[in-house]
RNA sequence: GCCGGUGUGGCGGAAUUGGUAGACGCGCUGGACUCAAAAUCCAGUUCUGGCAACAGAGUGUGGGUUCGAUUCCCUCCACCGGCACCA
């Protein structure tokens, strides 16, 4: 009994199905090759959006095809359930955190099982509750104990109006986002993990992950940035303590002309104690936030600090400056500043007037000075005397050499630094050594008088992990005005969170609560505070992974853990490139450490995915604000030839501006919702469009339309094979069919081989993870399928096949059966992890046997790839002429002859052509 | 500012990795069906010139390598992601 494709009714009987045969519930199986597929896990915000649709729809998509390719396969989910977002709700909605996350958790689990995702929901966790965070204050105790956990003063932002810490996502144009304040630095203590000790390992990892996009691991080795220089010492005027630089550049120490120290050093707070302008500008720098983007584009500006550095070489005074750019955190709070090679410091000494020194040029300034001015090496007037007016031919033909040239000769570097690798000049005994020869030269001098040495620097810094905030997991530490900071002891864990709480203020609850810290200290007995600061978030989601394959484990992981990892693939957004994916891995080298797994990396593959993006429209306001419209709401208009002349809203069919296309977001109000589209087109379809619309890796623009053109699709697959199932006769169904030359049936056999073409480049895409083409090769089967024994059929088939004679009767009547029969038995394994629930029930329907989650996945058979002829291109000096057709054996002078015959291509061939390529089974390029 | 990425018809994208640019889908145009509309089906659809056959141009810009470049190299432009307390 034929019926319509009711989506509701298919999708709701395939998940109780899923449910009640605990379909996706997996154990450790020694058997089976494991496959652990993550997808990151989603912070609760209240409503699922489409960046999470498509995160989840590829981690499904890759798990339930791997369970086909006969994997024990893990997929599962959890909930990032602490964070910021929770305590704006709780103060604007005066709702505790907990409930409010709580709510939200229960809300998008009801929405992520609606899509059908063959998740493990036995192993589901949120992160907020003790029993996950307990394991994580354990380990912080460890790392404590160990070293790995210390202590610093540290720099934060800080809103002197609500007297609180702000993210920096909470500073907007340097000001507080809720009270408008100028935001303050402030130094706090804070807890920090070393991170920096597992630099280079960090480093040399990203060498053993084929299976990592490039993009990434070039992001994190400049993240960590290693670089190898000079740490130099220099002496300061009246005995003071000696500023130590470190130098990538020690080839340019010679043309130093000032050093630069932070606001926050001890010098400048020394220069600024009777100097009210150095105090002035000092407390200027602590005005905006601390965010490397806002610092790296600030305007550059210093003052002098009156006070004088000694050059360890020439014995040079050099002023010492207080510069904004120059950080206390990092390094070691002073540069020197080389203005002639750094084009940061070329542009601060121009501004202030600076000495600017060329000690540094190209080869062809080199060789000219060398031709010319050998005898008076090292005096920059006779040197430039030799030189005169006749520049050397090298140095006026070499790309900016004599520009240089002239800068030397005057003495001065007019334009921008020169910040190229080159050769010494101008300094002394060094001169004529090249970048390496100086670097060495110097580091021997410092080493042996023991005022510098050789370093290797990392641009990495620890992992700072203490938040001021409430809605986190309680660091466990406790302050004893006697012991110091002790961690709390094993036994007494968790430092449980209170969760009924209220907000009062933006002041963290167990902050504002004067009994919550109150303890005693564990060891001396005596009274106590417990430190109120919470983790980082970062820390919850750096071992969630693991936590996954340990189900109610005593301690963070078991042995179980050993079984399911290293991640198989990991799928997740670009924009946790560096952060996330870093602390990741940090954190699995950790655990390797305590001895819980025992492999070096978290995760073998891992994909990015790109954003989620739509159209926005807009009205603008008669107050000059603009009032951004859901596309849900806008009709566009084109004109006839398809181009966007407009848009109107619905609702009053009055124009609306059109905006650009951008990332879905609150703000442009140009989310669409998915429950609103499943509802409309069901979850298959919504998922076939989240595929089927860009690569996983791009960014996919929403269509509507293009959903729609997704349900035709799934009505058309649903409507063919009840056709089919109404057509067949069961007394065909013999499979050893003859498909001999003679008495295959061209149609049939023409078809087939398309099929088997089709599932060979959709397999190859499914392991490339290229799954837009996969989705495209699935609708071009349907097509083909759809066109077997029409007209044109006989246009599509393939031209080898042409000549073939056309069988009729039964045995025709039974290859095409059997094609039909074949292909949709393909069709529906490549399309079941794309769009699950239909393929279950068709699969069903067809009586193809058994549960399609376990059906096998289809490889092409080599008989149906057969082919007796191919077409070539044919072309005349690179351009394309005509095709013809050999036999795919054939000789290249036969192909030659073929192409020359051709009379597309002749007309344009006049005389011996001088050369014939010939690439076998594409192209014949004819050279005229 | 620094690091990474992207750029192809009206739109999303394809091109099995140097070999017939525009597959597949959307949109649009025309037709069939219908009293009509929707749905469905059929045909067409890169641009320019031409009734057509056909010719020329064409993968962000400018250059280079090659018999041949969307693909490799250099230059520039635009947009997107990250920048350590959003997650």
């Amino acid at each position: 009994m034929r019926e319509t494709y009711d989506f509701a009714a298919v999708e709701a009987a395939a998940q109780q199905f899923w449910n009640e045969t605990r379909a996706f519930e997996v154990v450790e199986d020694a058997a089976k090759p494991k496959f652990f597929c993550l997808s990151m896990l989603p912070y609760p915000s209240g409503a699922l959006h489409m960046g999470h649709v498509r995160n989840y729809t590829i981690g499904d998509v890759i798990s339930r095809y791997q369970r086909m390719n006969g994997r024990n396969v893990l997929q599962p989910m959890a909930w990032d359930a602490f964070g910021l977002p929770a305590e704006n709700a709780a103060i604007k909605n005066n709702t505790a955190p907990a409930k409010w996350t709580y709510a939200n958790i229960d809300h998008m689990r009801a929405q992520l099982q609606a899509m059908g995702y063959a998740i493990d929901w036995s192993r589901e966790f949120a992160t907020c509750r003790p029993e996950y965070y307990v394991h994580e204050q354990r380990m912080f105790v460890r790392l404590f104990k160990k070293g790995l956990a210390y202590r610093k003063q540290s720099v934060v932002n800080w809103d002197p109006v609500d007297q609180t810490v702000l993210a920096n996502e909470q500073v907007i144009d340097g000001r507080g986002w809720r009270t408008g304040a100028l935001v303050e630095k402030r130094e706090i203590p804070q807890w920090f993990l070393k991170i920096t000790d597992y630099a280079q390992e960090l480093l040399d990892g990203l060498d053993k992950l084929p299976g990592w996009p490039d993009s990434v691991k070039t992001m994190q080795r400049n993240w960590i940035g290693r670089s190898e220089g000079l740490e130099i010492e220099f002496l300061v005027e009246g005995d003071r303590t000696p500023l130590r630089v470190f130098t990538t550049r020690p080839d340019t120490l010679m043309g130093v002309t000032f050093l630069s120290i932070a606001a926050e050093h001890p010098l400048a707070q020394e220069a600024a104690r009777d100097n009210p302008k150095i105090q002035k500008f000092i407390d200027d720098c602590r005005h905006g936030g601390t965010a490397e983007a806002d610092i790296e584009t600030q305007e550059k500006k210093g003052i002098d600090t009156g006070l004088s550095a000694i050059h360890p070489v020439s014995g040079e005074r050099l002023p010492v400056w207080i510069a904004n750019f120059v950080l206390m955190g990092y390094g070691t709070g002073a540069v020197m500043g080389v203005p002639g090679h750094d084009e940061r410091d070329w542009e601060f000494a121009t501004k202030y007037d600076l000495l600017i020194r060329m000690v540094i040029v190209s080869d062809a300034v080199r060789d000219a000075i060398v031709d010319l001015g050998h005898e008076a090496e090292g005096n920059q007037d006779s040197m430039s005397a030799a030189l005169g007016e006749s520049k050397p031919l090298d140095v006026v033909e070499a790309p900016g050499a004599l520009a240089l040239l002239e800068d030397f000769e005057r003495g001065i570097i007019e334009d921008r630094a020169y910040t190229e690798y080159g050769w010494l000049v101008n300094s002394g005994e060094y001169d004529g050594l090249d970048y390496r020869g100086a670097f060495d030269a110097l580091a021997r001098k410092f080493e042996g008088e023991g005022c510098g040495a050789r370093r290797v620097n990392f641009r990495l810094r620890d992992w700072g992990v203490s938040r001021q905030r409430y809605w986190g997991c309680p660091i466990p530490i406790i302050y004893c005005s006697t012991c110091g900071a002790v961690p709390v002891p094993e036994d007494q864990l968790p430092v449980l969170l209170p969760e009924n709480v209220k907000f009062m203020g933006v002041q963290s609850p167990i902050k504002a609560d004067p009994e919550w810290r109150k303890t005693t200290c564990p060891q001396c007995g005596g009274a106590a505070e417990r430190e109120t600061d919470t983790f980082d978030t970062f820390m919850e989601s750096s071992w969630y992974y693991a936590r996954y394959t340990s189900p109610g484990a005593k301690d963070m992981i078991d042995a179980r853990a050993n079984y399911w990892l290293p991640v198989d693939q990991y799928v997740g957004g670009i924009e946790h490139a560096i952060l996330h994916l870093l602390y990741f891995r940090f954190y699995h080298k950790l655990l390797r450490d305590e001895g819980m797994v025992h492999s070096d990396e978290p995760v073998t593959n891992l994909l990015c995915q790109g954003m989620v993006i739509a159209e926005t429209f807009y009205r603008d306001q008669a107050d000059g604000s603009r009032q951004w419209i859901n596309p849900v709401d806008v009709e566009v208009i084109r004109d006839d030839k398809a181009r966007i002349t407009g848009a109107v809203l619905k609702a009053d069919g009055k124009p609306v501006e059109i905006g650009a296309v951008e990332k879905m977001s609150k703000s442009k109000n140009n989310g669409v919702d998915p429950q609103t589209m499943v509802g409309k087109y069901g979850a298959d379809t919504v998922r076939l469009f989240s595929m089927f619309a860009a690569p996983p890796e791009m960014s996919l623009d929403w269509s509507e339309n293009g959903v729609a053109g997704m349900a035709r699709f799934l009505r058309r697959l649903w409507a063919y094979s009840w056709q089919f199932c109404e057509s067949r006769n069961p007394n065909r169904m013999a499979a050893d069919l003859r498909w001999t030359a003679a008495e295959a049936d061209a149609e049939a056999k023409a078809c087939r081989r398309q099929i088997h073409e089709l599932m060979n480049q959709a397999n190859y895409d499914y392991e490339r993870k290229q799954l837009n083409t996969v989705v495209s090769a699935a609708m071009k089967i349907l097509n083909a399928l759809d066109t077997l024994g029409t007209h044109a059929a006989t246009v599509a088939s393939v031209s080898s096949d042409v000549g073939k004679p056309k069988i009729d009767g039964e045995l025709a009547t039974q290859q095409r059966e059997f094609v039909r029969r074949e292909g949709l038995s393909v069709l529906l394994r490549l399309l079941a992890p794309v769009t699950p629930h239909v393929s279950h029930r068709l699969w069903n329907e067809l009586d193809f046997g058994g549960n399609i989650l376990d059906a096998g996945w289809p490889q092409a058979d080599p008989e149906a790839l057969k082919k007796a002829s191919v077409t070539l291109a044919v072309q005349v000096n690179g351009k394309l002429r005509g095709t013809i057709e050999v036999p795919v054996d054939a000789r290249r002078d036969a192909i030659e002859q073929a192409a020359l015959a051709n009379g597309d291509v002749s007309k344009y061939v006049t005389g011996t052509p001088k050369k014939i390529i010939i690439v076998p089974g594409k192209i014949v390029n004819i050279v005229a």
